[in-house]
RNA sequence: GGGGGGUUUCCCGAGCGGUCAAAGGGGUCAGACUGUAAAUCUGAUGGCUUAGCCUUCGCAGGUUCGAAUCCUGCACCCCCCA
């Protein structure tokens, strides 16, 4: 039934530049095959690497046929493009590692089993692997005209810069990539390279490569990069980490919370980018956010969005759980089981079994040991301040001492200083 | 090689021999407001058994009743002249 995917990215924003004015109906006469590449700097992706794939996941299901390419061997060189100093190489063993997190994270955006149009996963060390240097030169290199490998801009900017330069290793990237676009060509019949908007340089590389060894045709389309209405790249939080896609490093409930604290100015772009929502319902949501800001409507539609497609509807369901327990009143009635699923990232203490007995356990040293002070006199004036929580319930006398009566389920015990911060006194059992 | 300047609590930066745990700004933390926002405002920001005590001002000594402030030596940094 949809047939325009040129259309569909074009009302979204995604078109930032494309080669050819006829690849929309190129586009719409048959299905085709396409490719973007990944980095792999890390073992798992994060949330910069979305919108690639939420590219190619538009066009599977726009009938057209995804390949998702893992840079092992590029990621072995380093792109120039977008950076402004040489890169530190990878080792092969941590690229190998990177590789495989990754391609696990792919198949939630992507489906390898699609009856007519699967999506297919390379990594261009399989054949770039077996390249000689010779082989290379004479093959691929031969025909780069440098002067015009030196006019693109990630090699210009470079150049240009009395303080930085670049390596001929860094220099010769592009071939590589321009290569993997020849090989695809040949081997999936793939015509079609996207990329974010600093690719254009390789991207257009590949097809001219593609023109002179196959006297192929070959199309390129860049799409923006998401960037926040400061000109900041979306996917850091307020700390400057990185957002991330597989839950051993950022937990559903965050990454619920980045998406639910998106600003106003940004939330309408990364609806479109983002998420598969229609037309319709996202300029609803413009027209709701116009009008009562306040009940961030959007926000709280793109961090179900997208918590949905990356972490499944367990996912979901757990980091809104977590949500309602974090932000709402006082905990109280949850069992053990419960809390654990909520605040499964939450740091945690383990007290002695009989901690609570007695005098108790004096609320200064509560917060020291569950690691939310880092001193008795911090924790001292975060209580005097009115920064202190036991169960959600504020606490303001210093001398206070936690006893089992203190207990929000069995045997765990909230604490929380400021808005957010939250930690576990957990008792052990005997 | 010669001459001069510097090293302060997370950062920048002020600091008369006593009244300096050390001005001010930034950052950070907390509170108020709010939309779990932005902006704004308020407070806090070495440690402790917290109306008191203890340890900090490059390092090691010394003078003094008393030193971040004076003297000596050491380390590192900067500038000027060769």
């Amino acid at each position: 039934m949809p047939n325009d995917i040129f259309a569909d990215l074009t009302w979204r924003g995604l078109i930032y530049q494309a080669t050819d004015e006829a690849l929309q109906s190129w586009l719409n006469s048959q299905p085709r095959s396409l490719y973007i590449g990944f980095d792999p700097t890390a073992d798992s992706l994060h949330v910069g690497s979305m919108l690639p794939l939420m590219l190619l996941r538009r066009f599977q299901k726009f009938g057209h046929r995804p390949i998702a390419l893992v840079g092992g061997a590029t990621g072995m060189i380093g792109d120039p493009s977008g950076k402004s100093e040489e890169r530190q190489l990878l080792s092969v063993e941590s690229l190998r590692h990177n590789v495989a997190g990754i391609e696990r994270q792919m198949r939630v955006f992507l489906d390898f089993e699609a009856a007519g149009n699967p999506a297919t996963l390379v990594n261009n060390f399989t054949w770039m692997s077996g390249f000689s240097y010779l082989e290379f030169l004479r093959d691929i290199g031969k025909n780069f005209p440098v002067n015009v490998m030196l006019a693109k801009d990630s090699v210009r900017s470079r150049i240009e810069r009395a303080d930085s330069g670049i390596s001929y290793t860094e220099f010769s990237y592009m071939l590589l990539q321009a290569y993997d676009f020849v090989h695809l060509f040949d081997h999936y019949g793939c015509e079609l390279q996207l990329g974010g908007s600093d690719q254009w340089g390789n991207i257009t590389a590949g097809i001219d490569l593609g023109r002179r060894m196959r006297s192929a045709k070959l199309y390129g389309i860049t799409c923006p990069l998401l960037m926040d209405s400061e000109g900041e790249k979306i996917g850091k939080t307020a700390k400057g980490t990185k957002v991330w896609l597989s839950p051993e490093r950022t937990s559903p409930y965050l990454f619920y919370q980045y998406w639910y604290n998106i600003p106003d100015a940004d939330v309408g772009t990364c609806l479109r980018y983002l998420t598969e929502l229609s037309r319709e319902e996202i300029e609803s949501l413009d027209a709701s956010r116009q009008q009562d800001a306040g009940q961030r409507n959007s926000q709280r539609r793109l961090a179900e969005e997208l918590t949905q497609i990356v972490h499944g509807a367990a996912g979901l369901a757990a980091a809104r759980r977590a949500s309602e327990v974090f932000f709402g009143g006082e905990i109280s009635g949850l069992n053990d089981s419960q809390l654990n699923e909520i605040f499964p990232d939450v740091p945690n203490h383990v007290l002695q079994a009989g901690a609570l007995q007695g005098d108790g356990l004096g609320l200064l040293d509560a917060l020291v040991m569950a690691g939310l002070a880092g001193s008795r006199g911090e924790a001292r004036r975060l209580v005097q301040q009115g920064g202190v929580y036991v169960n959600n319930r504020r606490m303001t006398d210093p001398d206070y001492r936690l006893t089992s009566a203190d207990l929000a389920s069995q045997t765990v015990v909230v604490l929380r200083t400021g808005k957010k911060k939250y930690a576990l006194l957990r008792l052990a059992s005997e």
